[in-house]
DNA sequence: CCTACCGATCGGTAGG
DNA sequence: CCTACCGATCGGTAGG
């Protein structure tokens, strides 16, 4: 569920009791609440979309007051932002332990294969609801916003090159390099609108339908 | 600009000067300032999407007042809908006649070209807002709009099966159908998000690179 | 189609 | 983090 392997939020360290005759100091613990707001945000904005839905929609799913989320981001559009932001460190992270250091691997092939694995996991795995948001709520953005999430999109793309590659260089792929990458991507990212988990195909089973609609076999 | 090649919009032929101190009756003849609103509707859809867009916009776009639309749409909702169901009809009417009547034709090759290359036309044609809003607005709908609209999608969609069987056969398409079909419209559809008519491959370019990528050469 | 106008919702804030 | 609240916007309507 836990959507941030990478980096910590810096959240303020000590700060002490600041009394509170309701709930246990304990409790307060922080990025605690701050997560619970993300987690919320993220799954009603996949749900509803960020304009259908209300920073009370996520203050109540994160069992707070109406007024509560603006103690911990600064504007709707921020919490929006951390979730995007959050999904792009998440997902590049997957990507980099799936691949590993080498690339391209000896078999371009296989490393095309775990791209894409990788990539469902992050759009169709249970509780991923960051990086659907990123793709599908774009438009919310301000420009500096936007600008700062592309160079993040652009570093995990860009792992995508060498490999398609090294597919063309070696046959097994014909089209265009770059217009590959854009062709494929817009085919994973577009299994959001239509897979179920619980009806279609397996995660694999996509997988594998993928890699012999873009490769022609060895 | 004009979506429908279909329905034929009844623009009012002759009117003359149009001179206005109040509208003669004859300007009246609607279809004329409906069809206005529809126009405005799908660009605004299209430019800030359907939450960011109010009515008011849509009725100054088509130089109203701010209660005008409600005159000739009974919601936002149904002005909305009317937009996806003349976007789909029109998708449809244009991919019946490229493909003509036989299906799929000897070429299941260049079936298949044709029916990349008008739904990029319908996708990314210069004034072509109506399908786009159809395909990224489709959370707005109600349960039963959205049914209604399935419907026209799977006609749409389900010519495209018997041509993606024929390269199946042919052992052109290595995939399976079924998710060859999907994957394959997912990457067409994702072209909206990132294809810019003045900078990148035109679309001959790019319905090239999309058969390279999903057949093997003959 | 225009002129008012209403009721509801929403992002955000002060002050504790 | 909660309580109360504001100002703005918005979909929609009555009545012409």
């Amino acid at each position: 569920m836990d959507i941030l392997p990478v980096e910590t939020a810096p959240d303020e360290a000590p700060k002490r009791a600041r009394g509170r005759p309701r709930k246990t100091p304990d409790e307060r613990d922080d990025g605690n609440r701050r997560q619970a707001l993300l987690s919320a945000a993220a799954r009603l904005f996949r749900l509803q979309g960020f304009d259908g839905t209300s920073t009370r929609d996520i203050a109540t799913a994160a069992g707070m007051q109406s007024g509560s989320p603006f103690y911990h981001f600064k504007s709707k559009d921020a919490l929006l932002y951390a979730v995007m932001e959050a999904g792009m460190h998440s997902a590049i992270a997957r990507q980099v332990q799936a691949i590993g250091g080498a690339l391209p691997p000896a078999d371009a092939r296989e490393a095309l294969r775990r791209l894409i694995q990788v990539h469902f996991e992050v759009l169709l795995g249970p509780g991923n609801d960051f990086v659907p948001v990123m793709l599908y709520e774009h438009r919310a953005l301000s420009q500096a916003e936007r600008a700062t999430l592309a160079q993040l999109q652009v570093r995990y793309e860009s792992v995508w090159t060498p490999v398609l590659q090294a597919l063309h260089d070696g046959g097994q792929l014909q089209a265009p390099v770059k217009l590959s990458r854009l062709l494929i991507l817009g085919a994973l990212n577009w299994t959001v609108q239509w897979f179920d988990r619980n009806k279609e195909a397996s995660v694999d089973e996509l997988t594998d339908a993928a890699l012999r609609l873009f490769l022609r076999s060895t």
